[in-house]
RNA sequence: GCGCGCUUAGCUCAGUUGGUUAGAGCAUCUCGUUUACACCGAGAGGGUCGGGGGUUCGAAUCCCUCAGCGCGCACCA
């Protein structure tokens, strides 16, 4: 074994060995079965290091639940990401020359484009995935694009169409003028900007002046909402004014006043200029006004290309930002202008192709949250809301927890607010809808089918495909199942564990939630774990635009994929975003570095001793061998417990403190001259399997690498994960073994300490002298039979101790360094060498914070309340400490004493 | 505007239902080539737990309030 771990060597060849064992796949494997579906990355590019986060997080839990025994399966894949990939394209082949591939290529052209750009993203995607070593099952490798996915959406599609939760409508959507494609309200992004809000009267003699943003919308408007409430225009409510030639446009507006209760009186004017066609909210008011049996007319005056339509009269053809310009003027000039004001607004943008989005009234396709299910009795939104806030029709197993739990709150609140789902999209690269109109002129009608159409059923005229795709997240959302056939979702759906960012809580888990619930009856997954984002150590997000990209890959050739992983999820809690930096990479590098050589040291010692299989005499183990043996059992009960509730950078981080500090830097070096050479060597190699076992889910390579090179000939990966139950019962001495050891551990650290401080040259042999007269006992061997039994412990444990001495005199030698720890004096003779002034200082520095904690724990038991209302145990616990203290402070005063 | 987080050592983070003199890693300083590891070992220094108030025998922990940062939603007339 080489003297540093060098990662490159083996990890594709370990990765292949793997793959080749068929341990991936859960058709090899018995037990429970656990299942956990990859959130597909788009096919836009290559993984950034978010997802190679989001890798070794399904991976750790994985590898862990496959050797707890379960029959696992982590199901890879990848999305075709419809808009984000088409868009991505497009942008390519502008850069490349083509002013508008649409047009110049054409669908069938372009979708080859992007279909050739998708597939090579794709291989770079699935090739980082096994670069990382995460252990799926390649055998059910899934596509949201291709023929099993398309033709699941597909049938999806028509069922929720026979059920009518999906319908064609005329409603307003937000429309992308750039994409040329609608997008569903989450496509949104709110950028905030300075606008200004116009206060003014349509007219001279219009009763009522309105204030917008958005003057050249006016055109459209057919009402202005009042509140009912509102004294001063609650006169006007039902009549319905004309304006005539508005803004010079040439066209009359017919502007009709209803009474609307979310209208803030106090904002504004206190009254609401209605544009039915180019708001979202007004329109919603005029559906309600309508219901109401209050007609509003509906009239669109922006056209898909952002400009003004003939519906704007003299402003035809103006884009939008002009026309307000030319009306403002107008409305400046005819002296109808009553206060123009600076205000930050939010504009809605389009997520992926960065315009301001128009919010225009369109036929499109939409997903009906408010309907009733036929049969069911309740809407796709009250499922949604059912299955995370007392379980899918109230059963307590089909519950979804959310990690962290705050995020069920922000759920809920997106529920509420919830629209009906514009899944129509004019981009080409999707699934196309599954309907077809018939051509016959007589005929027309549209038809949903699972299957490709060729004739009308009805008139037998041709038919023609509806041109739009499906909105990425439709696929997206049956993810769950889409990817396990029949006989497969009987086994591991629901499935167990799912883990994403909190940007896909609404696009992406909502949507999971409402087509499992209504499709299977069943929730998409039991558990879900939200993750942060990773930032830079300033706190900047990663981004290619930024130029702080940091290759996941570069890293791993560099570092080794083990210590990426533990780097990418050091110092993570759910849902908080952490900060990923260099020292990270190397911490974790080290890591394993010293992993490395802790099993070198163990392998080459085996090969010396060349011990098989010998049964662990327990009669011949050390203090020592008890307490790390003990250490260990709490440790297995405490990872198991983290890993659990998903603390996974707890976990780790409470692994390497036993590796590191409590097998590498006390146990290993207690081995080393220990008589029992047998039980120290069993020990130690079962520790270091053990060791091996429990960092196999965070540093699957080294660990698999180190357990081979053990002469295993299982793989570690099928190992069973150690249990605290085995360690418990050979550790079972005594209680307080832990207690003792950890006396020692103390005492050497100050002889250590006195050394250091006293300047003693580091290869001087040094006399300890201990008085245990008055020092604490713990459990029934005497202080002084302990140390005298560990003796061994003391000269050896990088102490320089030569010789010992102990007594029971009280009496203080001179010329001694000194301390005291749980009472028992320490001296080291110093034969002239020691530095009185020094050593006083330091004493009566003690001696001072000694008081002042005496002080305020005799205040504290002194206090009757205290001792009438704490608990016992905890009484009796301060007595314990301050007795200790006081041993303490009178043995430093008598050492002072003795000083001067 | 409504709701939710966060604020602990120079940095990154722990701190379980309130109960040791608030812990770790990195960084800093001192010492050390002791043959598993210098990607190492031994030691040290460093915090009035964001400010203020309250509840309690006892508060980093619970409540109120203020401030800063972040997130979600709504508004955006």
């Amino acid at each position: 074994m080489e003297k540093q771990y060098d990662p490159q060597e083996n990890e594709d060849r370990i990765y292949q060995k793997w793959e080749d064992s068929g341990f991936f796949n859960p058709d090899n494997l018995e037990g429970e079965p656990y299942s956990i579906m990859m959130p597909p990355p788009n096919v836009t590019g290559v993984l950034h290091l978010g997802h190679a986060m989001e890798n070794t997080l399904m991976d750790i839990m994985a590898r862990y639940q496959r050797m707890q025994g379960k029959k696992v399966l982590l199901l890879p894949g990848t999305d075709h990401a419809a808009v984000a990939t088409q868009a991505k394209v497009e942008k390519i082949l502008i850069e490349r020359g083509i002013k508008d591939p649409r047009k110049e290529l054409g669908r069938e052209k372009l979708l080859e484009e992007i279909r050739s750009f998708a597939e090579n993203s794709k291989s770079t995607i699935l090739q980082q995935i096994r670069k990382m070593g995460t252990s799926c099952d390649w055998s059910r490798l899934a596509y949201t694009f291709d023929e099993t996915r398309s033709k699941i959406v597909n049938e999806v599609f028509q069922k929720m169409y026979t059920d009518g939760l999906i319908y064609r409508g005329h409603r307003v959507v937000n429309w992308s003028v750039k994409g040329q494609s609608t997008c569903s309200d989450d496509e949104l992004e709110y950028k905030e900007r300075i606008g200004k809000i116009y206060t003014f009267k349509y007219c001279q003699n219009f009763p009522i002046a309105i204030a917008t943003t958005r003057p050249e919308t006016k055109l459209g408007d057919t009402a202005v909402a009042v509140n009912p409430k509102d004294e001063r225009y609650v006169k006007y409510i039902g009549q319905t004014f004309e304006v005539h030639d508005f803004a010079g446009s040439g066209i009359d507006l017919k502007i009709k006043i209803i009474a609307e209760d979310s209208v803030d009186m106090n904002f504004g004017t206190g009254a609401v200029g209605v544009t039915p066609a180019h708001s979202m909210v007004d329109f919603e008011m005029r559906e309600k006004q309508i219901s109401a049996g209050n007609e509003i007319k509906l009239i669109q005056v922006i056209d898909q290309n952002g400009k003004m339509n003939e519906k704007a009269g003299q402003y035809q053809n103006f884009v939008v930002k002009e026309a307000r310009e030319k009306i403002v003027a107008w409305i400046k000039s005819a002296g109808l202008l009553e206060k123009e004001e600076e205000i930050t607004q939010n504009v809605s943008t389009s997520d992926r192709f960065g315009d301001i989005v128009e919010v225009l009234p369109m036929t499109q396709w939409f997903v009906a949250v408010n309907k009733k299910i036929p049969g069911k009795n309740k809407t796709l939104k009250e499922l949604m809301k059912e299955a995370v806030e007392t379980g899918l029709n109230n059963e307590s197993t089909q519950k979804i927890t959310i990690t962290p739990s705050r995020f069920e709150k922000i759920y809920f609140n997106w529920i509420d607010n919830l629209r009906d789902w514009c899944i129509s999209r004019q981009v080409w690269w999707g699934h196309r809808l599954p309907v077809w109109y018939c051509q016959n002129p007589d005929c027309q009608k549209p038809f949903v089918s699972g299957s490709d159409m060729e004739k009308c059923p009805l008139c037998g005229g041709t038919v023609k495909q509806d041109p739009d795709t499906l909105d990425t997240w439709f696929s997206s959302g049956l993810w769950t199942f889409s990817t396990l056939t029949e006989k497969e979702r009987g086994i591991f759906h629901p499935t167990s564990w799912m883990q994403m960012g909190s940007e896909l809580l609404f696009f992406w888990m909502a949507r999971m939630i409402l087509m499992s619930t209504y499709c299977l009856n069943e929730i998409p997954f039991k558990n879900v774990y939200i993750h942060g984002m990773l930032r830079n150590e300033k706190g900047d997000k990663f981004s290619k635009s930024a130029g702080n990209n940091i290759d996941p890959i570069d890293i791993s050739k560099k570092y080794g994929t083990d210590a990426l992983r533990l780097s990418l999820i050091s110092g993570i809690s759910p849902g908080s975003d952490s900060k990923f930096y260099q020292e990270k990479i190397e911490s974790a590098r080290n890591f394993i570095n010293k992993l490395w050589n802790i099993s070198r040291y163990i392998i080459n010692k085996n090969q010396e001793s060349k011990i098989i299989n010998q049964e662990l005499n327990k009669n011949k183990l050390t203090l020592a061998d008890f307490w790390i043996l003990q250490k260990m059992s709490n440790l297995i009960e405490e990872i198991i417990n983290e890993i659990e509730t998903y603390n996974f950078s707890l976990a780790i981080e409470k692994i390497r403190e036993f590796v590191w500090n409590d097998f590498a830097d006390w146990y290993v070096e207690v081995s080393k001259f220990e008589n029992n050479k047998t039980e120290k060597n069993i020990i130690l190699n079962m520790l270091l399997e053990d060791i091996l076992k429990i960092i196999h889910p965070y540093a699957p390579f080294v660990t698999e690498n180190i357990w081979s090179i053990l002469g295993k000939e299982t793989l570690l990966i099928s190992e069973k994960y150690p249990e605290k139950e085995s360690y418990w019962k050979l550790a079972s001495a005594t209680q307080t073994d832990e207690m003792r050891f950890d006396l020692i551990k103390e005492i050497i650290i100050a002889i250590r300490n006195l050394r250091s401080e006293n300047k003693i040259e580091p290869g001087k042999k040094i006399k300890v002298v201990f008085d245990t007269k008055n020092s604490v006992e713990f459990g029934l061997i005497k202080n002084k039979d302990l140390l005298n039994s560990q003796e061994n412990l003391i000269k050896n444990l990088r102490t320089g101790v030569e010789k010992i001495e102990i007594i029971e005199t009280g009496e203080k030698p001179s010329d001694c360094a000194h301390t005291v720890v749980a009472g028992v004096n320490i001296f080291i003779p110093l034969e002239g060498l020691i530095d009185i002034q020094k050593e006083k200082t330091a004493a009566e520095k003690e001696i001072e914070n000694l008081k002042k904690y005496i002080s305020d724990m005799e205040s504290r038991l002194n206090n009757k309340s205290f001792v009438q209302k704490a608990p016992a145990q905890i009484v009796a616990q301060e007595q314990k400490k301050l007795k200790e203290a006081q041993i303490k402070i009178s043995e430093l005063e008598k050492y002072l004493e003795k000083l001067k």
